[in-house]
DNA sequence: CGCGCTGTTGAAACTTGTCAAAGTTTGTGG
DNA sequence: CCACAAACTTTGACAAGTTTCAACAGCGCG
C-alpha cells in the first residue's frame, strides 16, 4: 500500500547500447537510449519527441559519495534525473533538528520542491558515487507546451510524489517502530526490485540513523527493529545487506495490526 | 518555516462584483471576478487568459457537512479550488488505520493526488457547507499548454504541496505534541491571514480527533495540550474557537527546543 | 594497527497512548 | 421550544512504547 508505482518491472543491468558507439558523444545525452526510460520522464513518447528530450537533458553530472546535488535556499533552475547511484533529501531547522524526507534511486526525479519558490527547500545528498542528468526546468516547462505526453508524464511524477508523501505521513503517523521498519523494507524491495533487481536481497546504502530519521525514529530503536526481525527470521541482517526471509510476515506485521 | 505561501494578505470577504449583475449566468463562472485569484490558478494571467480559464473552470459544487467530494478509489477526472468553506482529506487503510493528510481552506485545490493513477488516492470530505470550482483536468493541461502562465502556476501549485507535505513530516518525524500542536496553530493564523481573517482569533472547524489523526496524535493528547497552552497563557479556548494571546511564546516552543 | 564511525544492547526516564468516567455541546424529533 | 440522545471534550490513573544515556563491539579507512 505504501507507494504506488505502476511501472513494470525492467532489467537495467544491461544497457541496450545498440547501434551508438560507447563515444564522448554519446555520454552527452541519453533519454532514447535510456534503460530508465518507464521509470523516468520519457515514458510514451514518440521517436522524434524523444530526440527533443534528448536535446533537453544534456548535461550530466556525476556526484561522490557525500557530495550535495542542492541545498536549501540554492536557486532552483534543474531538475534532476537519477541515472546510477542513490541520494538522500534531507530538511533542517534553526535549532539543529532535521529529517531526511526521502532516499532516490534509479530513475526518480529531484528538485520538484524548488519550483514553487524558485528555490530548494530541502538538500540532496550522494549516499554513492552516483550519476545524475540534468533537466534545465524552463526548457522542460516549454518542451511540454510542445509534447503532451510530457506534459502528462511529468504531471503524473508530481502527482506520484504527492501520493508518496501521503504514505510516509501515514506512516509518521500511525504505525509504530516495527511496523515502519516493516514499511521501509518492503519498499525498499518493490523499489529494487522495479529496476531489475533482487526483492530479497540488497544493500541499503544509509545508515541507521538516516533511516531513523526517515522513519520518525532514533537509531537505537531501528537496530533493535532489525535485531527483532532477525530473531523472529523475517530477515537476515548483516550490517547494510539486508536479506529478506519471510516477506509475507512482514507483510502481515504491517496489515493485521497486531493487537 | 512549516509552509511557505507567498501570496500577500487580501481580503476576502467583499467580492468585487463590479459589473456582472447577480443571476444565474454570473452563478456559473467567476475566475476573472474571482477574489482567490492570488491563491489559486489564476495569478498573473492576462484578461484574455483569464476569459479562457473561466471558460474552463465552468460548473461549481455545492457540499453540505459531512459529504464527500470525492473517495479514495473515485476515478480521477477533475480538480476542485475552494472557493468557500473548508475540507480535510484522509487516508484510510485496510486494517482500519486512517490519517487526515491535510485540511483544506478557500483558494486552495484538492484533487491532484488522483493525477499519478487517473484514480483518487484518498478521500476528501466539506467540514463545513462548503463550495468549489469544478477544473476539468484534460482540459486544464490542454490549456496549458496554451498558456505559459497557467502552466507555471500549475507546476508552482503543486511543488507548494510537496513543500507542505515535507514541513508535516518534519511535524510528524521530529516534533513531540505541544511543539507539533503549536505548529498547527501558527500555521492555521498564518493562513487565516493570508485569507483577510483575524489572525489571533479563529474558529476550527475540525474535531480534536480530527487534529489529532493530522498531527499523529490521539485526541486526548490534543485535548491536553490545549488545556496545558490555555494555562500557560498562550491561547484561549472555548470549543473550536481559538483566540491566540501570546503568538511569540508558541513561536519559541517550536524554535528553541525546550531542552 | 589503531582510531573513528557505525551499530548493538541494556536499564532508566519520559512521553504518549489506553481505558474509563464525567461534563459539555449540538442536533433532532416530539 | 424543549428534551433527549449522540457526539465531542476534558481529565485522571495507569500501561506501553520510545528515547535517552551509557557501555561496548565491529568494521573500514588511513
Amino acid at each position: 500500500m505504501w507507494i504506488k508505482t505502476t511501472p513494470r518491472p525492467r532489467e537495467i543491468s544491461q544497457l541496450p547500447n545498440s547501434a551508438i558507439p560507447v563515444t564522448l558523444v554519446s555520454i552527452k545525452v541519453a533519454c532514447s537510449q535510456c534503460s530508465l526510460r518507464e521509470l523516468c520522464l520519457s515514458e510514451g513518447l514518440s521517436k522524434e519527441e524523444l530526440a527533443k528530450l534528448d536535446g533537453l537533458v544534456g548535461t550530466r553530472r556525476k556526484l561522490r559519495r557525500g557530495q550535495h546535488l542542492y541545498r536549501a535556499g540554492d536557486p532552483f533552475e534543474a531538475l534532476y534525473a537519477v541515472r546510477t547511484g542513490f541520494f538522500k533529501t534531507d530538511v533542517l531547522i534553526e535549532d539543529g533538528r532535521d529529517q531526511v524526507t526521502g532516499f532516490q534511486m534509479t530513475g526518480e526525479i529531484l528538485g520538484m520542491d524548488g519550483i514553487s519558490t524558485e528555490a530548494h527547500s530541502c538538500n540532496a545528498v550522494a549516499l554513492e558515487d552516483s550519476e545524475v542528468c540534468l533537466i534545465p526546468f524552463a526548457q522542460l516547462e516549454h518542451l511540454s507546451r510542445e509534447i503532451k505526453a510530457l506534459q502528462h508524464n511529468f504531471n503524473k511524477v508530481m502527482s506520484r510524489e504527492l501520493v508518496r508523501d501521503q504514505g510516509l505521513m501515514m506512516l509518521l503517523g500511525t504505525m509504530r517502530a516495527e511496523e515502519r521498519l516493516a514499511a521501509f523494507l518492503l519498499n525498499m524491495s518493490q523499489r529494487f526490485t522495479l529496476r531489475g533487481y533482487s526483492p530479497a536481497e540488497f544493500h541499503l546504502r544509509m545508515t541507521r540513523e538516516e533511516i531513523g530519521s526517515y522513519l520518525g525514529l532514533k537509531l537505537e530503536t531501528v537496530s533493535r527493529a532489525f535485531s527483532r526481525f532477525q530473531e523472529e527470521g523475517y530477515i537476515a541482517v548483516q550490517q547494510k545487506h539486508i536479506r529478506i526471509l519471510d516477506i509475507e510476515g512482514l507483510r502481515q506485521l504491517l496489515n493485521h495490526r497486531n493487537i
